[in-house]
DNA sequence: CGAAGTCTTGAAGAGCTTCAATACGCGTGG
DNA sequence: CCACGCGTATTGAAGCTCTTCAAGACTTCG
């Protein structure tokens, strides 16, 4: 992908998602396009960065799903996001500077960094452009927020199907929904992962949606076969997800 | 409190807590002092903003503790956040506009509003501090994050463990540490609801963490009695709080 | 076709919740 | 100053959700 096209077909996602919350102006896209280094490839299991890292860049996921997550010293681990293209997988390292957890390709993985020398020029000439970047990773806090309600305070159940109903929605917003039905590639461990889940009653929890006729999921094909049923077992608001479109 | 005060000593927690993460000028000083509104106190038990709110101010909190917390259908109550002095508590509606949860008062607390229009001119003008107040609301993150990690895949006990240890390294950062003792002055059932716990198995991890001489907790009072052995048992390391003195 | 990873099932048990009752502590009014 | 009352803490007991261990089946891929 080249740096210098007038528009990088790649960056669609995250422009759609930019412009969900609000418009952005020709030059605040053009500032993005030209931080934004030559995409790279990264293949399915590896890490993009690590615990302890002082990474520099902040990597923006064009294509894929990724995921960030912590491992325990008993070797359990938890997922604490999950991103689909179009999301800014690190920016909250440009602030933060040292990552506190990990970050994984959960698929093979389209990427591009941006350097944090350009996201501080970005601060100091594009202050709407700066509020925008800080919403997205304000809505990633968001997202976390209700996975902790979710991992506190719901059952299994509720919280899987919660987490469908929030997967669909994000990639709704990026034109990747077909027809209540996502592609997700990922393991029944990855899933309990998220969820703080065992690899065994994910399994059945999963089994017990699809009884309940709310859900299929064959190879890496998952169909939400009752989408309202699921919202409603599941108490799903999408108010956490912010996405009207209005002045920031 | 007046507002021309040239040192404004309730602001000393918040101040204390931006240089902790890097080196904050006297215009950026002035420029936070003169964008707040004159404090104001809030009782015990009373909501600083509720979830559907759209504020236009965001709150920083001059003493006492607040949390942020949703209630679900069922009436569960999950606390995602608890804030101390010096926290900035909800400046995240700042980008946001909306307020997914609600705010409220777990003690009486000394407040300071700043409306969102003096924030947006100090994204106009102020690159630096914007970077660091985006920080803070970063560290909510990814204190959030790690709750998150402890209600996904810690026991109970291990969990409460490391709620202490973090609350007492957040209070020492603001010089409100006595010898290994903090002021909690909250019930077993809110600490239940930050832990994703019952109150009556609230009860008895305290027990245990007692029994193990570990804590002791009368009236408001938790002394920390093995500082070491306690952040053994929860695994604790800092990390998370990017407590670094560094540009950013 | 074999091997490795993933999914599925059964069974036992740990961790936590729920219900219910009792004890404690603190502020208020008599 | 004491008694009362209400919120909070504590205890016991039963049961449910989820984990762990272990084995077998299925799938995918070299």
């Amino acid at each position: 992908m080249q740096r210098n096209d007038r528009h990088w077909p790649l960056l669609d996602a995250f422009f759609l998602r930019l412009e969900q919350h609000d418009r952005i102006m020709p030059e605040e896209r053009a500032a993005l396009e030209a931080a934004l280094l030559p995409s790279e490839i990264l293949p399915e299991g590896s890490d993009l960065v690590n615990e302890g890292d002082r990474p520099g860049v902040s990597t923006l996921l064009l294509d894929g799903l990724a995921f960030r997550y912590r491992l325990l010293q008993n070797g359990a681990r938890q997922i604490v996001a999950l991103h689909i293209a179009g999301d800014f997988v690190d920016l909250h390292s440009f602030p933060l500077k040292e990552m506190d957890h990990s970050v994984g390709a959960l698929t093979r993985v389209v990427i591009a960094k941006m350097p944090h020398a350009a996201l501080i020029a970005i601060t100091e000439q594009f202050p709407h452009l700066t509020r925008m970047l800080w919403l997205l990773t304000l809505i990633d806090a968001a997202i976390t927020r209700e996975w902790a309600v979710g991992l506190g305070r719901r059952s299994a159940i509720v919280r899987m199907a919660h987490l469908f109903c929030e997967i669909h929605v994000r990639l709704e917003a990026i034109g990747r929904d077909g027809n209540d039905t996502i592609d997700l590639p990922i393991t029944q461990q990855d899933l309990g992962d998220m969820l703080g889940l065992s690899p065994v009653h994910t399994n059945r929890v999963l089994q017990e949606l699809r009884s309940r006729a709310l859900l299929s999921w064959q190879g890496s094909t998952v169909k939400l076969l009752d989408r309202e049923a699921l919202r409603k077992l599941a108490e799903f608001d999408d108010i956490y997800l912010h996405r009207v479109r209005e002045p920031r």
